[in-house]
DNA sequence: CGCATAGTTCGTTCCCCATCGAAGCATTCT
DNA sequence: AGAATGCTTCGATGGGGAACGAACTATGCG
């Protein structure tokens, strides 16, 4: 009885079980198949199809035609964010955990969020950036510091080429309510450590594991 | 089939109608009775309680008995936050608003979230703070500067008395996609706005309208 | 061209849950 | 005490939508 944005319409799409799966699997942040996303959900493919389509009519998905494969993705930012939210809703009111289960540690430390790193790892490496002057918080947005684009050249990270998206935004955290860094070059620096190795995602989960040398190269990095 | 939070859980209660408008309401800070929600989600008193059944058992709302009456609110901020952050969605990818509505523009200049001002207004209000360094932002928290304590006792708040909430909070906003101050000091103001009669709830609606005079009141203790 | 794989569309079945009326408690007023 | 108000519980009804199998379209491979 009252208007404004239909927030239900929106609410109902991440609130049944098999796309709330799905949408849980897209915060892995790369684009997956229909097929993967059935096995992932749980359900048969045509199942999967028709709540793909309903995703996409309610705008919270894209989808990119590669020959005979159909990539579904995240519709952006935004929507992870909302969908971050949810779970820190979920995490704080849900059924006390039963076991936390070996994951979950793993989860808190280091994981993929949309397509940067998020957890303890990612909020430190954001503190030691603004502490070094390297990046400078102004309200929600985060912006370079003067010594950015030699510090990030240094290790083979361009900052210079402009995309549409923001380079730098800040993200909050569902396990450690504080801010780590988004943007492309969130998205670059997770890239960076994959490329080099120095930690690996977990199989069908969103953790990353750092293996001891890569964890150190990392600190020696980002964290010195 | 993935373990984790049960986000489908508290989005599909969300995704009801009848619940977000109950939902909606209660953004607007003030705890409302059974029968008051029923009527704002357009629903049986039966049927309205139900919900509000549900919404209890989620954890997403509290109730507080008082004689016959009994009345329910958002369970905290995180929840409040939550609904701001599907909303901003809903916005986004909504069916481009046939018509913005007179009191849509109200709503941007200056609206109740939860227990604080949002829209224009009061992000224009906690840059001021901050630039005046009465405020200090840091990381997601916001903190009260060396002189918060004159500054607000002056205008007759007291930040001194500590209560369990944070007394300084950023809340990103879903029109402006800036934050602007919560916590208990930005609920202080809120009840400063409205005690010396500068604004006036619009009724039935979360939009917070500014006299002329209360507008120039207003700017010259926070925006000048 | 024929076969295989990837996805969508269609039609049907079925279950969950939103809804309301009527009845049942509880609290307050007179 | 009796009446009135505020709210919850119960039971019955109905509709929306999630699920799958089968058929259909599209792309790739040999």
């Amino acid at each position: 009885m009252r208007e404004g944005p239909d927030i239900a319409r929106i609410a109902s799409l991440v609130g049944d079980p098999a796309r709330a799966n799905m949408l849980n699997a897209l915060m892995g942040g790369t684009a997956l198949t229909a097929s993967e996303l059935a096995l992932e959900a749980g359900v048969s493919l045509p199942t999967a199809s028709s709540h793909l389509g309903k995703l996409m009519e309610g705008g919270l998905l894209t989808v990119a035609s590669q020959g005979r494969h159909r990539y579904y993705g995240l519709a952006g930012p935004q929507v992870a964010g909302m969908i971050e939210a949810i779970t820190g809703v979920a995490e704080a009111v849900g059924p006390k955990r039963v076991r936390p289960g070996p994951r979950d540690g793993a989860m808190r430390v280091a994981r993929v969020c949309y397509d940067h790193l998020a957890g303890e790892q990612a909020v430190a490496m954001l503190d030691r950036l603004v502490a070094k002057n390297v990046l400078v918080r102004d309200e929600q947005e985060i912006r370079l510091g003067p010594s950015a684009a030699s510090h990030f050249a240094a290790i083979g990270i361009d900052v210079y080429t402009k995309p549409r998206r923001p380079v730098c935004r800040a993200c909050l955290d569902w396990s450690v309510r504080r801010s780590h860094l988004a943007g492309t070059l969130g998205a670059a620096i997770l890239d960076k450590i994959l490329a080099e190795k120095w930690a690996r995602r977990e199989k069908d989960s969103r953790a990353v594991i750092f293996s001891p040398p890569g964890k150190q190269a990392f600190e020696k990095v980002f964290l010195s």
